[in-house]
DNA sequence: CCCTGATTCGC
DNA sequence: GCGAATCAGG
């Protein structure tokens, strides 16, 4: 008994299991996660409109979702691609992430901190890294590949920038990076 | 950056 | 009907 791939039809079970999970509050990644990973978040967030599930706990606001002024400009579907087993089940577990049971929103970010955190006390990081004398960069050492993150006072002459490792997808470090994002983008557009 | 649900539309 | 891609927001 081995063909029972068939896939994720929604059969009674799965549109019980997924009324619940909704109605009790899990987001559409959680549920989809709990159906299994042959269902998308994506998966459940449509099925949940089909049948007509939107407003859960929506104890008295009534949200009139702002009606797209704008139509969408184009489609640009996905690259058409053929279903075969192949395609589909690799991208599904490709796309297993990992399972956080928890919402996010305290962005639990685990900055490298040293691992020997001895007794020793040094003043607060003051919400910086330490960069060593030797691997400071001035202005003109900055290439494509060093975080422009500047520290101190352009003023001063202790001035300089962090000079770690860049990341590909900016112009800062690791810790920098998150730092920047996390800084702005708080508001609206 | 992470995430959320909402919507559209090719299949 | 289904769900990926996209949108809009936190």
């Amino acid at each position: 008994m081995v063909s029972e791939a068939q896939t994720a039809g929604w059969t009674e079970e799965r549109v019980e299991l997924l009324k619940k999970l909704w109605m009790e509050g899990l987001s559409a990644s959680q549920i989809a996660g709990e159906l299994g990973q042959g269902v998308t978040r994506n998966a459940v967030i449509g099925k949940v409109h089909r049948l007509k599930l939107s407003a859960r706990a929506k104890p008295t606001n009534t949200t009139p979702r702002a009606r797209p002024a704008a139509p969408r400009p184009a489609a640009p579907r996905r690259v058409t691609g053929t279903s075969s087993g192949l395609g589909g089940a690799a991208s599904a577990a490709a796309k297993v992430r990992h399972t956080m049971p928890r919402p996010q929103t305290i962005g639990a970010t685990a900055l490298a901190a040293a691992p020997e955190m001895e007794a020793e006390l040094y003043v607060a990081p003051a919400a910086e890294l330490y960069i060593p004398e030797e691997k400071r960069l001035s202005l003109l050492q900055l290439n494509e590949h060093t975080c422009k993150w500047p520290i101190g006072d352009p003023l001063t002459p202790d001035f300089y920038f962090c000079g770690q490792h860049s990341l590909e997808s900016g112009p800062y470090c690791e810790f920098h990076s998150r730092r920047a994002y996390h800084q702005l983008d708080r508001k609206k557009r």
